[in-house]
DNA sequence: GGCACCATCTTGTCAATGACAAGTTAGGGT
DNA sequence: ACCCTAACTTGTCATTGACAAGATGGTGCC
């Protein structure tokens, strides 16, 4: 068919955007790769997202929906909101690879500010709920060793020797902060 | 003068990428605007360094480098060897972008390796001293909370209420490791 | 003093890219 | 039946990274 009308092109350019950006990295990422592979002309991805940035936009926002979903299954044990946290960076690397790097995207859109708002509550009361404490401090702690091991993980810099599985070895490693 | 052979070139292309990449980031970076800003012609990086990656490979080898010498200005307390670590992330934004971004540069680069190698050595000696074990797991949390706090305060998506001083921060956030 | 060498830098070119402008298609509402 | 608009296409331009080939001048050597 190739149907005039994709369709879905919105969800697949997306989808694309994740596997492109998984393979090679944010930089790499072209819109007309994108638009090649799903099989529509160079200019299509423009219409939707605008821009590069634009997709990127809806790329990063959709990851923060992503990670709160991750969040929430994890439940309310904090050590298991921890390990949650690196299992997303791992298993949808290409969304955290983006979504903390705000000079790709445009970082005042408001559906994303809501989207990082709603994880960032997520991460914050699973603190709460641990120490009892006013969660400040402890949850700048957490978040900031689980978000550490991720990116260390992810950027391959950690020595082999730390072993093949991420979420096992941040157990490990968040175990450290609460003892 | 303009004079044919510039002389510095090399240095000053270093010094002149760090200024770009911490304005927009490593993504944005162009041969041709460095070159531009150094007064040459839009070949000559690439003589110097072959093509992008090198550069990046070369910048990311100097970073190592400044990272290694500013452990090693914070002496012998682990905990200041932490904040020494977000402290160098704050003042050479531009170098640690690089640095954990493998996919910019040529991570076998021997140079590269060595540079790494031993920064990492003294992020390693640090934690040992302080807990006199095995210095394994307790030095990846420690990397991984020193390593997530720089990256979260550089990407902005700390709150407002964490301040503005960057080292003090840490120094509060590191203490609740090993307390 | 002169000469050859070669690292350093320049000019020229090509394919790929992001952005934009203008045109085409089809489907939904009235 | 008709239009009207979102979805997509074709065409174009400036910019970029990479490469090839040439120009320049300093350095060592006789």
């Amino acid at each position: 068919m190739a149907s005039y009308h994709h369709g879905d092109l919105r969800r697949v350019l997306l989808s694309t955007a994740a596997e492109a950006i998984a393979e090679s990295g944010p930089a790499a990422l072209s819109l007309r790769e994108l638009a090649r592979r799903a099989g529509v002309s160079h200019a299509a991805p423009a219409h939707h997202f605008g821009d590069k940035a634009g997709l990127l936009t809806a790329f990063a926002t959709q990851g923060f929906d992503l990670l709160a979903d991750a969040l929430r299954r994890a439940g309310d044990d904090l050590l298991d909101t921890g390990v949650a946290y690196v299992g997303f960076a791992v298993r949808h690397r290409a969304h955290f690879d983006v979504m903390f790097r705000p000079e790709l995207y445009r970082a005042d859109d408001p559906e994303l500010i809501a989207a990082r708002a709603r994880s960032g509550e997520l991460l914050r009361g699973g603190v709460a709920r641990h120490t009892g404490r006013e969660p400040d401090a402890d949850a700048l702690a957490a978040w900031s060793i689980v978000h550490g091991f991720a990116t260390l993980w992810l950027s391959g810099a950690l020595p082999p020797r730390v072993g093949d599985d991420p979420e096992a070895a941040a157990r490990t490693v968040i175990r450290r902060l609460f003892s």
